[in-house]
RNA sequence: GUGGGUGUAGCUCAGCUGGUGGUAGCACCUGGUUGUGGCCCAGGAGGUCGUGGGUUCAAGUCCCAUCACUCACCCCA
């Protein structure tokens, strides 16, 4: 039996790393803009760090995390909470008030792989930690929206809030009400959660749950005066800023951690993984997490996502590397001559390539041409006895004899000169 | 965890109601030019038809099991 990558687990290989790359780079750029500064932590954290934030009963937690049961430790299923653990145990806020950072790279959790959705999958995670100004929210989410726009990729951002601990309890309450009246009418995974979380009723995607919440009543106007007001300049500063958003009473986000301003970047092209980015603010969770009182907001892009989008709106125009010079060698004693003189361009700074299996030359010209090389420098017997070697560019066709008899290292700095 | 779909060359796929695995496309190698790429032409290499059982004179094809992949539910980026 052959050795497979684990399911849910894929290797990204050339042809496609590319376009991670582009989101990569494009990111880096736009975080760069922002202000904001790279962090990496660890994949492997202490299990409680995300009981305690995530929250015990959310099913990231309850089943689908990679856990070490033996250690009590866990490979990250996101971002945020490492992240948070990190500053705290810095103490960042210490050397500034706000703190801007950005983290990429891998997160691991044991859903069934789908569309859009892997066991290894790769978030950007982007927070502001200390910041209270609901202007902060807005500027969060115009980034997001600008690295989405660069990249072509076309969302909409839905916006709603989840209230704070003092307003959200009696919301909690009222909605218990209405869905009491109508929990028969319900699906079974929706009575369990009126039970355990009533709010993730309200975002069930069965069609009769969702006729049955049409009317249920908004979050968005049982928020107390703070939250309310908060709610408010967020939406005035994304206007002020001239981003697009819907508002969305049926948005609740799945770890318990999201206080006030919740947002999804949503796309229609990815099946039933329409979430690119998500995020929203957290501001009990990092005292919570034994950090100082300070809020925080941050929001996650899928990567996977975000390349699967850019796959499928433009056909992938393979740009793989080209490189500088191809030296072809033809024979044993040019290839003796050749091998030491590829390595010093290399060393001058060039991407120059050489075949090693002794191959014609018209196979060595089809692979330089593959590779994408600008110019081919062609050795053979008749070369080394003449001390003349061909020069071949490849686009115009043209050729020159260069003089090689003065040495590898002569001769690497002319080709660089030449190239 | 629950459903559905699909497994034939490195990739994309033909293969009808069982009767010798495809001149299929892309990619790869060689040649058409004693030492010159892209286009074209010719040739070549590459497969335990996912795996294991069963039915049959005969199974890629039918049946069962199993594994893998995939889409959806759930959940989430």
């Amino acid at each position: 039996m052959k050795i497979t990558a684990l399911n849910g687990f894929k290797d990204i290989v050339p042809g496609e790393v590319e376009l991670w790359q582009r989101v990569e780079t494009a990111a880096r750029a736009i975080f760069s803009r922002f202000n904001f500064s790279e962090i990496r932590m660890p994949i492997l954290e202490k299990t409680e760090l995300f009981a305690r934030s995530i929250g015990e009963t959310t099913d990231i937690v309850e089943k689908e995390m990679y856990t070490f049961v033996d250690k009590q430790i866990t490979m990250r299923p996101e971002a945020t909470a490492s992240l948070l653990r990190a500053y705290i145990q810095h103490g960042l806020h210490v050397q500034k008030p706000i703190q801007r950072l950005f983290t990429i790279g891998p997160m691991f959790r044991h859903e069934r792989p789908q569309k859009g959705r892997l066991r290894q999958f790769h978030q950007m995670d982007v927070e502001v930690i200390g910041a209270q100004n609901p202007r902060v929210d807005a500027e969060l989410m115009a980034m997001g929206a600008l690295l989405l726009e660069e990249l072509g990729v076309t969302v909409s951002l839905e916006l709603n809030s989840l209230g704070c601990p003092a307003c959200r309890p009696g919301f909690r309450e009222t909605l218990l009400a209405f869905i009491e009246d109508r929990y028969e009418a319900l699906c079974d995974d929706c009575k369990r959660r009126s039970n355990t979380n009533p709010l993730r009723v309200l975002d069930c995607k069965n069609p009769s749950c969702r006729a049955q919440v049409e009317e249920a009543p908004s979050i968005q106007e049982h928020l107390c005066g703070e939250c309310s007001d908060h709610f408010a300049v967020v939406q005035e500063g994304l206007q002020q800023l001239g981003v697009n958003y819907t508002l969305n009473k049926f948005m609740v986000r799945g770890l318990d951690y999201y206080t006030r301003t919740t947002f999804e970047f949503i796309t229609g092209d990815l099946g039933a993984q329409a979430a690119v980015g998500a995020g929203g603010r957290y501001d009990g969770l990092i005292e919570q997490l034994g950090g100082p009182k300070v809020p925080g907001i941050g929001f996650a892009l899928g990567m996977e996502r975000l390349v699967l989008l850019l796959q499928q709106q433009e056909e992938m125009e393979s740009a793989q590397g080209e490189i500088d010079i191809f030296v072809a060698g033809l024979g044993e004693a040019a290839s003796e001559f050749v091998f030491p003189l590829v390595h010093a361009l290399r060393r001058k700074g060039l991407r120059a390539a050489m075949d090693h299996e002794g191959r014609s030359l018209k196979s060595q010209m089809k692979q330089a041409n593959k590779a994408g090389a600008k110019r081919v420098l062609i050795i053979g017997d008749n070369e080394l006895e003449q001390g003349q070697a061909v020069l071949r560019d490849m686009q115009t066709q043209e050729q020159e004899e260069i003089p090689i008899a003065s040495g590898v290292d002569k001769l690497a700095g002319s080709l660089f000169a030449a190239c």
